[in-house]
DNA sequence: TGCAGATCTTCAGACATTCTTAAGCGAAAC
DNA sequence: GTTTCGCTTAAGAATGTCTGAAGATCTGCA
């Protein structure tokens, strides 16, 4: 297993990639700042990033943002300080898989490492289907009978969320934090009018009531046999 | 999902158990001392528990000591006062699989909350049956020889909460103060109409008479086996 | 900078479902 | 036989959802 451990505190990043390699026999690279380890999140291929929050030249959040707007899937553990718990939902929002607030202790992140890479394990299949739509979650792209069909970045966002969570019931506030940052406020319907305009373009005949709507409940992508 | 929510400051316990309801849609139980809480944990299938450690009668760490030693796989998130952080340690050997250290955010506590049940997976069993009925509660869905029956949101409350409590009489009060957050004032018949329609959609043969009543003392769900 | 086209968000009215109440009826308890 | 309790039905109230349209915002391009 190949992890990339990214901390700029010298001492306890030698601590942590010791015990990695020690205990579970990882293969461990250490990045000191937010661009080496941009860099070599995206040129390499690890199973895990440990990431710091507070980092030279680029933060932890940039370097995650970054490598997720990639389309990169790699598990991604976050290493924080107390002081910056407030961003956590952030983070999370952002696409880190799991944190640990400092101080930790070694066997606990040890542990938690090892859980991430197991979690990961079953490789996301990057097609899937539902009805006759085919989405590609690489490419972003939807098509049925091999034809494109364009959507706008918030339908896909909309589309992909559900179709990673098929045949389970989605409330409206599980997507708008999804799609937003998580404090939204506003009592709008745009949930309702992007499902909406879902409908209308995925459209067609089998799949025209692909995405059910549970009243008072939320929207739940039904999907054909695999 | 189902929780338990093990906290004896009511305020706080209101606060969590709403947020939870109303974000993940939860269905939350709780109790208010360590007692409670163990008998409930061990008779009861639980998707996670949120463990205050500080409780009347029975502190935290036995309850969860009793609960692993009888087995329970359940995830278990633990609720600490800043000053308790010294028993972390021991807290996590004796099984426990997360913990927040006390004043914490809800938004935080959710999203550990949902990370934990992501984790372990498919370690609880969602599916419950009666009769010839079979009830998805991740799904929330119902199914009779696997044709899916449509409950509107207060039936399917309904019948959550009797079928996690089999052949027990469950109380029309204990029903409403489920189903209600704020007392109920006024004298009605909700519960009888919701039950009368759970009983016509459910309906069948076998199963006509799964909810049994029990007149004066409430309705009791019958199971055919476990 | 200014324009054109696309996209996002809000709003409002139509529409649909669900909740609650109330009332009559039947069955069990006393 | 009377009373109490529960069941069922129907109807209005309350709430949730859909969709078209319009304004706001963003983006690429000259």
């Amino acid at each position: 297993m190949r992890v990339l451990l990214v901390e700029d505190e010298l001492r306890l990043s030698e601590n942590i990639a010791d015990a990695l390699r020690e205990g579970p026999g990882f293969a461990v690279d250490q990045a000191e700042d937010g661009e080496t380890a941009t860099t070599l999140a995206l040129n390499d291929h690890y199973d895990l990033i440990l990431l710091d929050l507070n980092l030279p030249k680029k933060d932890g959040l940039n370097v995650l943002r970054t490598i997720r707007g990639r389309g990169s899937k790699v598990a991604v553990l976050v290493l924080t300080a107390r002081a910056e718990r407030a961003s956590i939902i952030e983070l999370l929002n952002a696409g880190a898989d799991d944190y640990l607030t400092k101080p930790f202790d070694l066997g606990e992140l040890i542990a938690r490492a090892k859980a991430l890479i197991r979690r990961s394990g079953s490789a996301t299949v990057p097609l899937m289907r539902f009805g006759d739509v085919e989405v590609n979650t690489v490419e972003q792209t939807v098509r049925r009978d091999g034809e494109e069909i364009q959507l706008s970045p918030m339908e896909y966002r909309v589309l992909e969320y559900l179709i990673h969570r098929p045949r389970v019931v989605v409330s409206k506030r599980e997507l708008l934090e999804h799609m937003y940052d998580f404090n939204w406020e506003h009592h709008s319907n745009v949930v309702e009018v992007h499902v909406s305009n879902l409908r209308r373009k995925l459209g067609g005949s089998a799949s025209s009531d692909s995405i059910e709507t549970l009243r008072g409940r939320g929207y739940r992508l039904q999907v054909g046999r695999e």
